[in-house]
DNA sequence: GAACGAGTTTTTC
DNA sequence: GCAGCGAAAAACTCGTTC
């Protein structure tokens, strides 16, 4: 269709209401033609499995959307007006704790992967080019975006939309020595900086700017200098108040450019007021759709004006955000370190029904995650499989263990079950994620079957060993050591059970120092006798808990009580005897002591595993359950929003 | 009501 | 010449159990 045409619906061109991720504005794409890239995606889509699936999830957006519309014409004018205070509140409690103290940069690397290999090949330089392959692209230089070819799009679209475009394969090991060389920089300048993604940063560059006597822009200036004279690359950087609007202000004079935004109110707001709400970070394609649909909401000026039926529609901690965003708020602290949560991998591949290949496919997966896991030090307890079918529709299936694994024979083991249950399948997608990690800080392998504390509820199974086959002190003993400040009594070894959070804050030096201490303790006489399971030798003996008041390992110095078996025959916690010969049963009797305590320790103060550094961090965090919610958020710099919360309300009228 | 498991959805590059 | 749309992580829901 010519372009002057001027068709007069959807019909007509049907492309418009086809609503890609592609059209998105995005550094470099603004001279694009964008219903000409809409246009072919749309024709080289259209009819296919994927696109249909795609119509199918947006029928389904659209329904919430009508559902929304419905619940707000519901609305009385006495609900609206209740909103409007509860919005108007909130906005006043937001606008109190606003935080223009710090400063800020988002250093984000232009078209990294492709600028990586334009580094190695100079041949690519000033040519349209992508890293990727035909099913999907990277990353896309300059040049190619010019003509609508960005990230995340198949690669025979973007030759169709680029019929010279270069592809160029993704080379992860060049991509991290060269994020290595750009993370030293960023050290240089905030050393707790937190890298976002191998070619993102955000630093909190405050007490630099102090120290230099330069401000924020300087900085950000010499930053980016000494990035491009460390690798050759070009990156381009925000300043701002905060991390949500310092990554904002990065992609404004991208690429090799800065923005700065004063840290004053009047330029935040003014700045704020017509930003489209899709330049948010965590407001993707669907919230877009959403707020602008249901609410009229385009700008995050308009998150405000809108604020009454934001709080009317949205759950708490969602209009919490969107109203932040209307004030242009973001996060400001330097959060605690972040444990990933999961890990995972996944591959496509031919469509296929053949079980036999489908097994292979699984044990492939399964040794790929397995040796992730071991790279990282990591075992998890949930298994879950993740399925797309061939008509592009997603399952996933889970299995919780009672012990952590890492090895591929046991993830395939369980993975085998859960796809086992699915056939008769057709898939083109299998993927595999292990989550409910327990992770050791060091990065060193934890005995896979050293357990949780919901494990030893669920099975109270005793017979976990460490590596050398020894029963050995976890760090939740040494928890429970820490709380017991009991300079009297002797605890022996026992059993261990790990979660992850019970190793967060423990580093080495200090479980060096906790270790010593409990040898000192575990070579002093005393006469009781305490946790006596087994009587191998462990490395980390116990000492005398007297000394661990100095330990850096948070604890409850509250609860001092004893535990030990008084005259070797009675618990003094609970005073049921049990003879010294009764090895297993006072195992777990020690054990269901450790784990109710662990749980009260759990349920109560969340300082137990802190340094004091994050105790103090936590304690700004829980100040309040807003402060709560808004400080989990900014973990994340607010990047991530799930939708689901949209439908809280609404999910219950389906 | 808190905790947990399973499943789904969203976002990002 | 043809067909063809990824991978990883996290957050949140609902339902169940205790």
């Amino acid at each position: 269709m010519a372009k002057d045409e001027t068709p007069t619906s959807d019909d007509a061109r049907p492309w418009q209401s086809y609503h890609t991720v592609y059209t998105n504005a995005k550094a470099g794409m603004d001279g694009v033609d964008k219903e000409k890239v809409q246009r072919i995606v749309y024709e080289m889509s259209q009819g296919s499995k994927y696109f249909e699936n795609e119509e199918r999830k947006e029928a389904f957006i659209r329904q919430k959307i009508e559902n929304m519309r419905a619940r707000c014409a519901k609305l009385s004018a006495e609900d609206i007006s209740h909103f409007q205070m509860v919005a108007e509140k909130r906005i006043l409690e937001l606008e109190a704790a606003r935080n223009l103290s710090r400063i800020w940069i988002h250093v984000d690397m232009d078209a990294f992967y492709a600028a990586v290999e334009t580094l190695s090949n100079p041949s690519l330089k000033g040519k349209p080019m992508a890293v990727g392959s035909m099913s999907m692209i990277s990353t896309a230089n300059y040049e190619a975006r010019k003509f609508g070819v960005r990230a995340a799009m198949p690669g025979f679209i973007a030759r169709k939309l680029c019929p010279e475009l270069i592809f160029a394969p993704t080379d992860f090991k060049k991509y991290n020595y060269y994020s290595d060389l750009t993370r030293k920089v960023f050290q240089k300048y905030d050393p707790n900086f937190m890298a976002a993604s191998l070619d993102e940063a955000y630093l909190d560059v405050t007490e630099a700017c102090k120290e230099k006597g330069i401000t924020g822009e300087e900085i950000a200036e010499e930053i980016r200098a000494n990035i491009f004279e460390e690798t050759g690359l070009t990156c381009s950087a925000g300043v701002a108040a905060n991390r949500l609007l310092a990554k904002v202000c990065s992609d404004i004079n991208k690429p090799n450019g800065q923005f700065v935004l004063p840290n004053n109110r009047v330029a935040v707001m003014t700045f704020i007021s017509s930003l489209p709400i899709r330049k948010i970070g965590g407001i993707g394609k669907v919230t877009e759709h959403i707020l602008r649909d249901a609410l009229g909401i385009n700008t995050c000026e308009e998150m405000l004006q809108k604020g009454n039926y934001i709080c009317a529609l949205f759950s708490q901690s969602t209009a919490e955000f969107f109203l932040s965003v209307g004030l242009g708020l973001g996060g400001t602290d330097t959060p605690e370190v972040r444990l990933r949560k999961s890990i995972s991998n996944e591959r496509t591949f031919s469509a296929t029904g053949d079980e036999t290949l489908l097994y292979r496919k699984l044990e492939e997966l399964s040794e790929m995650l397995s040796a992730d896991m071991q790279k990282e030090g990591l075992c998890g307890r949930t298994l879950t499989l993740k399925l797309k079918t061939v008509a592009f529709e997603l399952r996933t299936r889970a299995v919780s263990l009672q012990k952590h694994i890492c090895s591929s024979e046991d993830i395939l083991k369980h993975a085998s079950k859960l796809l086992k249950a699915e056939f008769p399948i057709s898939l083109r997608l299998i993927g595999l994620r292990i989550s409910h990690l327990n992770i050791e800080r060091d990065g060193a392998l934890l005995d896979p079957t050293q357990k949780t504390l919901t494990n030893f509820f669920v099975s109270g199974d005793t017979s976990s060993k460490d590596v050398d086959g020894q029963r050995s002190f976890g760090l939740d003993t040494i928890n429970f050591l820490m709380n017991n400040d009991n300079s009297d009594s002797f605890i022996g070894e026992h059993e261990t059970h790990h979660t992850h959070s019970d190793v967060d804050d423990n580093d080495n030096s200090t479980l060096s120092s906790i270790a010593a201490q409990m040898e000192k303790f575990h070579n002093s006489s005393s006469d009781v006798t305490a946790y006596k399971v087994e009587g191998t030798s462990c490395p980390n003996s116990v000492t005398n808990g007297a000394n661990f008041l100095e330990a850096e390992v948070g604890s409850s110095m509250g609860q001092r009580e004893l535990f030990l078996w008084v005259n070797d025959y009675k618990c003094s916690l609970c005073g049921i005897e049990m003879p010294p010969d009764f090895v297993e049963e006072r195992q777990e009797h020690c054990d269901f002591h450790l784990a109710e305590k662990l749980q009260k320790e759990e349920s109560g103060s969340g300082f137990r595993n802190s340094t004091p550094k994050h105790r103090a961090e936590q304690k700004d965090q829980i100040s309040s359950p807003s402060q709560r919610k808004k400080g989990r958020m900014s973990s994340k710099e607010g990047r991530h929003i799930p939708i689901d919360v949209f439908f809280v309300k609404s999910n219950q009228n389906f």
